[in-house]
RNA sequence: GGCGGCGUGGCCGAGUGGCUUAGGCAAGGGCCUGCAAAGCCCUGUACAGCGGUUCGAUUCCGCUCGCCGCCUCCA
C-alpha cells in the first residue's frame, strides 16, 4: 500500500481512499501565460509518476489537473501584446500540451478550465459574505483568515505570525494583511463576469475550490502540486472549504522545486530553462530519468551536466533492451521460461513495490532496476540467455511503469547507412581494418556508431 | 523576525543505531574485441564542525557554521 508524506501533519501516511479501490488525485496545473520551464516538467512527470504507480498498483485513478486560463498575468501579456487575453491563453496551453506530451506524461483525465467555472465560483464568493466569512471593499471581496479554524495549517504557522511576516503592503480596507482576494472588482480593459458584487473576475485561490470540490466531491483523496503553492495558494483553498463547511482534501502531496545553480528556478526570477529546450538538446526520457533519480520532495538540480548524466543511465536501458529484442529474435520462448519470468517478475515487482510504497522512493526503485539491468547482461554475458532474459524483462517492465519506455528506437538508420555498413563488415571479414575503420568514421559521419558484436554489427545513435 | 528543510566519497544522489559496498556519472586496472564500442569484473572507504546520549552514531539530542525554500505572483 503506498503511503505519502503529507504536508498538513508532516508524516507520512497512507494514500486515503474515500471509494475503496479508487484514488481521486487533484493537482494545481498551470496559469497559461508562457512556455512551460523545467519546474513544470518535473511537477508534471512527479504526479505522472505517482498516477501510474497507483494504477500498476491495480486503482482506478481519477486524475484531475486544472489549467488557469484567466489571470493576471495573462491579461497583462495580452494587453502589452495588444491582442485578446483568450489567445494568449489558448496559444500557452497548446505549447503546454506539446512539451508535457513530449515528455511522455500522460494526460490527465479531466483538465477544467478556470473560465468554464466562473459562475460557480461566483456562488462560492457570495455563499461565503453570507455566512460572515468573508466581507466586500471597494476593490474586491475578501476572505477574513481569522474566522477560518486552523488557518495556517499547511504553513505551520499561526494566523499571528503569517501576519507578522507579511510582506504585502496593507490595504487601508483589508481586515488583516493576511486576508486575501476572493472576488476582484473590474478594472477597465480586463476580462469580467457578472457576481453579486458586480462584474469582475474570480482570485485564483477559488478556482481549484470550486473545480476540485465540483469534479472530485467533497473529501478526496489527494491534492498536489509544487511545494510554492503550500502558502498562500493551497492554505487558501482549504480556508474557503472550511468556510464553507465542505470537507476538503485529506492529504496534501506537494513536490520540490528545479534549481538552477542551487537557487529556484521560476518565472520571476528569470533563471528559468524552457522546457522545449531542454527536450530539444536531450532525450526526454532523460529528464524522466532525472526527476526519478531524485526524492520528489527534495530540490531538483537541473543542468547540462545531471542531464548528460541521466542520459547515459538511460543508454544502459536500451541496451539491455536491443539485446533482448535481439535475442527474441534469435529463438522463442522456451518451455519452462514462462513460470521463470513469472517468478523474475515476482521478485523484481516486490522489491519495486516495496520501494516506491514507501513515499514513492523513486531513487531506491530505479537503482534496484538498474542492478537488475546490470545483473541480466552478467547473465547474457554468461550464456544464461532464459534467466537473463526474464530478468531483463521483469526490469524493463517496471521501468514502464515508471514512465520510462525502453528503446524507444523510433529512427533506424537510412540506406545510406547501411550501405556503407555493409560495406565495412566486408572488409572487416576480408581483414582490410583500415578500410573498415575509415567506413567506420564515415558512419560516425552521419550520426550512427557501429558496435561489434559476436551476433554481427549493430548500428545505434 | 517566524516556519520548514538540507549539508554524504571526484561529481550527482539514496539510505541506515552496529550486520554488506545504494545507484548513476567520471577515473584507474582487467576480461572480451583486429581495434573500438557495448557489456561484465576489480579499485576508491564518505557521511559539515563541536559536544552529549549509547557498549557502539554518519544515523538520536543540543549547539555552531553554511546553504535553500515559504511568509508577495510562482509547479
Amino acid at each position: 500500500m503506498l503511503r505519502l508524506h503529507d504536508t498538513a501533519t508532516g508524516l507520512v501516511a497512507p494514500v486515503p481512499e474515500r471509494d475503496p479501490g479508487s484514488v481521486g488525485l487533484y493537482v494545481c496545473g498551470p496559469t497559461v501565460y508562457g512556455p512551460p520551464h523545467a519546474g513544470h516538467g518535473r511537477f508534471v512527470l512527479v504526479y505522472d509518476v505517482l498516477r501510474r504507480y497507483l494504477e500498476h498498483t491495480g486503482k482506478a485513478v481519477r486524475h484531475v489537473s486544472n489549467v488557469t486560463d484567466v489571470d493576471d498575468k495573462i491579461v497583462d501579456r495580452a494587453r502589452a501584446e495588444r491582442r485578446d487575453w483568450r489567445d494568449v491563453a489558448a496559444e500557452s496551453e497548446e505549447q503546454w500540451w506539446r512539451a508535457m506530451d513530449a515528455l511522455g506524461a500522460l494526460r490527465p483525465g479531466v483538465v477544467p478550465h478556470a473560465t468554464e467555472h466562473v459562475a460557480e465560483m461566483a456562488e462560492l464568493v457570495a455563499e461565503l459574505v453570507a455566512r460572515g466569512h468573508a466581507y466586500e471593499t471597494s476593490d474586491g471581496v475578501y476572505l477574513a483568515c481569522d474566522t477560518v479554524e486552523g488557518y495556517g495549517m499547511l504553513a505551520h504557522q499561526s494566523v499571528d505570525s503569517l501576519r507578522a511576516g507579511a510582506r504585502v503592503a496593507v490595504s487601508e480596507e483589508k481586515r488583516s494583511p493576511v486576508d486575501f482576494a476572493l472576488w476582484k472588482k473590474a478594472k477597465p480593459g480586463g476580462p469580467t463576469w457578472p457576481s453579486a458584487f458586480g462584474p469582475g473576475r474570480p482570485g485564483w485561490h477559488t478556482e481549484c475550490v470550486v473545480m476540485s470540490l465540483g469534479l472530485l466531491g467533497e473529501g478526496f483523496d489527494l491534492h498536489g502540486g509544487g511545494l510554492d503553492l503550500v502558502f498562500p495558494h493551497h492554505e487558501n483553498e482549504r480556508a474557503q472549504a472550511v468556510a464553507l463547511g465542505r470537507r476538503f482534501a485529506r492529504l496534501w502531496v506537494h513536490n520540490g522545486l528545479v534549481t538552477v545553480g542551487g537557487e529556484k528556478m521560476s518565472k520571476s526570477l528569470g533563471n528559468y530553462v524552457e522546457l522545449e529546450d531542454l527536450l530539444a538538446s536531450a532525450d526526454p526520457r532523460a529528464y524522466r530519468m532525472l526527476v526519478l533519480r531524485s526524492s520528489y520532495r527534495s530540490p531538483l538540480e537541473v543542468g547540462e551536466a545531471a542531464l548528460a548524466d541521466a542520459s547515459a543511465a538511460l543508454g544502459r536501458v536500451d541496451e539491455l533492451a536491443r539485446r533482448i529484442g535481439t535475442l527474441r529474435d534469435e529463438r522463442g520462448a522456451a518451455s519452462g521460461e514462462v513460470d521463470g519470468l513469472a517468478r523474475t517478475r515476482k521478485s523484481v515487482g516486490d522489491r519495486f513495490g516495496a520501494a516506491m510504497d514507501e513515499d514513492l522512493a523513486t531513487p531506491r526503485a530505479l537503482a534496484d532496476l538498474l542492478v537488475a539491468v546490470r545483473d541480466a547482461n552478467r547473465l547474457l554475458d554468461s550464456g544464461d540467455v532464459t534467466a537473463g532474459r526474464s530478468l531483463g524483462r521483469a526490469a524493463l517492465e517496471h521501468l514502464a511503469v515508471l514512465g520510462v519506455e525502453p528503446g524507444a528506437a523510433s529512427d533506424r538508420p537510412g540506406t545510406a547507412v547501411l550501405e556503407l555498413a555493409g560495406r565495412r563488415e566486408e572488409a572487416r571479414r576480408s581483414g582490410d581494418y583500415a578500410a573498415a575503420d575509415a567506413l567506420r568514421s564515415e558512419i560516425a559521419a552521419l550520426g550512427w556508431q557501429v558496435d561489434d558484436s559476436p551476433s554481427g554489427p549493430h548500428l545505434r545513435r
